[in-house]
DNA sequence: ACATTAAGTGATT
DNA sequence: AATCACTTAATGT
């Protein structure tokens, strides 16, 4: 069958001949365009998407319609959101499209219990992506805070300024960095960041507001 | 000149 | 962002 040619191909590294097998069995192999949508929000899902070649990304559209993209899935990669849909509902959070031109494997979802169940080297598959997943929710996670702190920093100059009536601050970075709870060295670069954008000045002991 | 403390940096997690 | 390890700059004695 050549389905499973293809399947081997492209998987053989990661899944045993086995469950290649069941894949082709279950499974069909799609050509997908650029910029075609897969899965929709609200959808019901039917079928996970494996990624055999190409781009596929994971996007979250937000009240005004704008898309921001969750992340992008290459070749051999799965949509982890849709393994957890599975085990609850059978509606989809998410919109699944394709940036590149590209071929899927859609596999049944009803199957994918008897997969998990029969197939270690599907559970490896899917635990991996679910890390991975992971790692980039904390990486973002990580990213936020930072602007969270940044804006922080300004704000305490700005209530100190006004505070004190003055543009020049007395005060350490390792003050600031009680204050706020974090540490000298973020905070030292944070300011530093300030002032590369002409907001603030610094001296020894000393800020100077800019604006 | 030397010690002490503040601030800056690169690398890593 | 946090931490470490280290450098550099400013200040006090």
């Amino acid at each position: 069958m050549e389905n499973l040619k293809k399947l081997e191909k492209k998987l053989g590294d990661i899944f045993s001949e086995k469950l290649l097998e069941k894949l082709a069995e279950h499974g069909r192999i799609v050509q997908v365009e650029a910029n075609t949508q897969v899965i929709a929000r609200g959808d019901e899902v039917t079928d996970i998407p494996i990624v055999l070649s190409g781009t596929a990304k994971v996007v979250r559209t937000d009240d005004k319609g704008e898309e921001h993209i969750l992340f992008y899935l290459n070749e051999k990669e799965a949509c982890t959101a849709t393994f957890s849909i599975c085990a609850t509902t059978k509606k989809s959070e998410i919109d699944f499209m394709m940036e590149t031109d590209g071929e899927l494997l859609l596999y049944p979802v009803r199957l994918m219990d008897y997969l998990t169940k029969e197939f270690p080297s599907w559970r490896y598959y899917v635990c991996r992506n679910y890390n991975n997943r992971m790692k980039e929710f904390l990486d973002t996670m990580d990213s936020i805070v930072f602007m969270k702190m940044d804006q922080r920093i300004l704000k305490y100059l700005i209530k100190a300024s006004k505070a004190l009536h003055t543009k020049i601050i007395t005060i350490t970075h390792q003050e600031i960095a009680n204050d706020l709870s974090t540490s000298r060295v973020v905070v030292s670069r944070l300011l530093k960041q300030l002032e590369h954008e002409g907001k603030i000045k610094l001296y020894r002991n000393r800020i100077e507001l800019l604006f």
